[in-house]
DNA sequence: CTGAAAGCGCTAACAT
DNA sequence: ATGTTAGCGCTTTCAG
């Protein structure tokens, strides 16, 4: 049980250490039977080199980390999964960090990190999601990234000079838009999410601009923010089924306050999409399982992750890459947008 | 922009590396002084000391590894947070490693996972949840275990003497059986699952014996396997409603068949509960999310992951635990079931 | 093609 | 209370 080690196969081998260590990594010739020695010696004993010791001198540990709010909401396992794909195609292992949308957690991860010295981190969400992100966390990231690589997706820290992958969520939110606008809906609601998150923000007023060109508006009475929950979702909702004159159509902040945006309705016994539309966002695994299927908007989750990994690995091998990577959305209609009940 | 080192910082403060080491590690008296002294150099150049250095001597990493088969299928992030939560406290950072089910990427990350010298492994799910695990595969997992602790989730290598956590499926089976009992359903179907994963046929096994007890079978046009996703559901549902005479409940292996069940039911024109009951398996957030809301079974995911954590972090400390740990499964029951129709 | 030796950055005796 | 020194297990010159 006593670990075994480089100097234990060399002794046996009747070879030096550094020869052991050229066939495990076959970084000068050997010749061929004393490399099969080795090799045999190395085998039998199932020697597995330490790459703690190895990562030491060539100060790379293969390692790479995703500080992520919440790995419970589907948005977030489908960028990892893209993210670890690409990332093990790299030779890349890694970390995965939850931080529960805790700011403080972040913080420590972003020292654990750069203590064990991953080669890399992708920052998802989290504090680069906010509207006004404090100084403090902002000079945090960018002292880090003065260290380490550091990747930013869908969020920014203004002018930190960190490498970001995005998706136009302006752009998604225009699509959205003008799909229920063709539909012939001119009373449109947005419901969920946190006002202090941008990814709220960016779609409300893409949505207020986009409308404002039609002469239309979302009055304050339809813009019921909470939080990306579907409690929220089916909350918000219910407020607004019971005023005076519900919309006939409403955006979700995301999938899961579009599913209890649904609940909400079918609870008041109004049908989907007769009575009203409802668009959700991320189109998670969720937006097609749900009845009605969801029409939502694709942010692409797969591509983000990889494309996070991407660029990271670029930036780890000392390449230079584009600052900003901005991927368009795409308007996935299903069943639970319709034509406007008149 | 040179990492900075233990050396750097006792020459600054005129004191030694091992004075330095001393007041990082608090591992011995220091005077206030000189403590004080180190601490503000270790302050204004942002020192961290370097983790592989210290592991390498430590022989530990403060690094534990999840391996798991799909982290989009939402039973695994629920596991996982359970988990990671649970490490968090304990000081443990998280290696996440997905392998798409794909038993030979587990092999590889079982290697990668030693040679960086993780302080053990929770194998979740994979080859362990296999019927039939070929013994090569048997074997590299026993082989791992005798140097690392190692602990499996909701599956077994018979005889492998590896510490196990698991939820009694069988028992949840029979949960789901007696319920549908219970409302007077005599013609159950059941749904989903590969027949070779141990998580499909001891459910299958459970309940065909509870049935046998009352006189009642599932017979083979009313088993229908497949996979786990929810257009396996949705597939062997509808081939359920064409035939002759339908079942008037269902069982389905996961929440994700449950789903496709639903959704094949309601495209059928039939309505749930009034026509069919269904039941799924997890109590993943889908389960709520759903119209109408699924009756299921909880596998308690989160304490699963935490007790994981309890039980492999006791087989760090070199303690001892019990082999063997079983949840107990907990019907949750929603709107998916009701009363047979007669 | 192969060996000897000097580290990588840190901890842990062992002295003082 | 603090300094000196020998490793941890590996890679990498530098010689041969």
């Amino acid at each position: 049980m006593t670990p075994i080690t480089i100097y234990d196969i060399a002794k046996e081998a009747n070879v030096s250490v550094s020869t052991v260590s050229r066939v495990l990594n076959d970084t000068a010739p050997v010749r061929a039977s004393t490399r099969e020695k080795v090799m045999a010696i190395i085998e039998k004993h199932q020697f597995q080199p330490n790459a703690l010791a190895r990562s030491l001198i060539k100060k790379e540990t293969g390692t790479i980390a995703i500080i992520l709010p919440d790995i419970t909401n589907p948005f977030f396992p489908e960028v990892f999964w893209g993210a670890e794909n690409e990332a093990r195609d790299k030779g890349y292992t890694f970390f995965l960090c939850n931080t529960g949308g805790d700011h403080s957690r972040e913080s420590e991860y972003l020292t654990i990190l750069r203590e064990k010295r991953v080669d890399g981190i992708i920052f998802l969400g989290g504090r680069i999601n906010l509207q006004h992100c404090p100084e403090e966390m902002a000079q945090e990231l960018i002292e880090a990234g003065k260290h380490l690589p550091i990747v930013l997706v869908n969020g920014n820290i203004a002018k930190s000079g960190l490498h970001r992958i995005y998706t136009d969520e302006a752009a998604g939110a225009v699509l959205a838009t003008q799909h229920l606008l063709d539909l012939g809906h001119r009373e449109i609601a947005f419901v969920g999410g946190l006002k202090e998150m941008a990814t709220t923000m960016v779609k409300v007023k893409a949505i207020q601009k986009m409308l404002k060109e039609h002469g239309l508006e979302i009055p304050k009475e339809r813009l019921l923010l909470g939080d990306f929950s579907i409690d929220s979702g089916k909350e918000q909702m219910a407020r607004l089924l019971e005023q005076q004159n519900p919309p006939t159509a409403v955006i979700c902040v995301n999938d899961y306050t579009a599913i209890g945006a649904i609940k909400a309705t079918i609870e008041h016994g109004l049908s989907i999409p007769g009575d009203i539309s409802i668009v959700g966002y991320d189109d998670t695994p969720l937006a097609s399982a749900v009845i009605p299927e969801l029409t939502t908007v694709s942010q692409n989750t797969y591509q983000l992750g990889k494309l996070a990994v991407d660029v990271l690995h670029d930036l780890i091998g000392g390449g230079k890459t584009k600052k900003q990577t901005a991927l368009q959305p795409e308007l996935i209609v299903r069943q639970s947008t319709g034509p406007a009940r008149r």
